[in-house]
DNA sequence: ATACTTTAGTTTACTTTGCGAACTAATTTC
DNA sequence: GAAATTAGTTCGCAAAGTAAACTAAAGTAT
């Protein structure tokens, strides 16, 4: 058997091979945006920049999936460069608005156009209906994968495991 | 606005939704193989079980995408625990060629039957066709993204940069 | 109204993964 | 035979996920 780089021959799990392409796009992002002081975050300022000034730390990871110890990194490391603020939220005092500075705004142009194109480079060979039948299928994907982790077939709750093993 | 928890309506970076579903396959994977002494590399034995006796720890990086120094690790964590074996091969001393024990071979068969039920219950509602169109698709994508990582628009060498941002 | 519970956010600490750098031993190339 | 390459290893660090324990504020319930 002759040494192969490509995945396509043979089986892996879909979850590898998922883990895998989010590795590299990433990859491919942060190296097309590299000009930009940060290197991380992107899809944080993207919503924001969507839905100005509508959010709490708590509703970005809910939308993100980031839990909310990972947020309070993510949100430290975009404020301390001044590229979101933490105001004060007088109708809840527990919660903060996270909004966009003029400074961050001033970035989402420039990774919205990045990360288009890098969808479309990404979904390159496929036709307008197969690519949008593959972002169909990754929402349904996400809906079957949420009803069922940790408490599917087991009875007894499962002990939690980290991040993405191989 | 309210609160949401799924992604399904609004924009988020493509690499972003894939790496979140990655992490939920594995975490529901983890959760469905709890019983078994180990929690990750399911893969690398799943592979080592297809080709027996054909890899090195290189050849499985390669087709894994996990570079050599994760490997090492990988290899060890499965080695202490007696799941494989690094053998001499001496027509190449500088390599091992990996080996299932019969510990690791006896536990092939329970891994295989929980990722088949995951990449099911993950692609439920899906019709078979549409399986295996989003399987081919993951090929595509994969090829479209290996082939620009880095150096697409670049002219110098851009610094790498690690995992997966959000 | 006061006690109990829940929620948003934070801090700390630990784990896993990915990867660069530097190294050894063996093999290949020229 | 010298130089370059390859497989594997060690070390060290950064990023991300998450559990646990905590504070402050808000909600609920009797």
């Amino acid at each position: 058997m002759e040494h192969k780089t490509n995945c396509e021959e043979s089986y892996m799990p879909l979850g590898r091979q998922l883990a895998v392409l989010a590795r590299l796009y990433y990859g491919a992002l942060a190296a097309s945006l590299k000009d930009l002081e940060i290197d991380r975050y992107y899809s944080v300022l993207l919503l924001l920049d969507q839905f100005p000034a509508e959010f709490t730390q708590q509703m970005l990871g809910d939308r993100l999936q980031i839990d909310k110890t990972t947020m309070v990194r993510v949100m430290d490391y975009l404020a301390e460069r001044e590229y979101i603020r933490r105001e004060a939220k007088p109708e809840d005092r527990r919660c903060h608005r996270i909004v966009l500075t003029e400074k961050g705004k001033a970035i989402v142009p420039e990774i919205k156009k990045a990360t288009e194109a890098l969808n479309q480079e990404m979904l390159a060979g496929l036709n307008p209906q197969d690519s949008h039948r593959f972002k169909d299928m990754l929402d349904q994907i996400y809906h079957n994968l949420q009803h069922l982790p940790s408490e599917e077939v087991l009875i007894e709750y499962a002990t939690k495991r980290t991040s993405v093993p191989n």
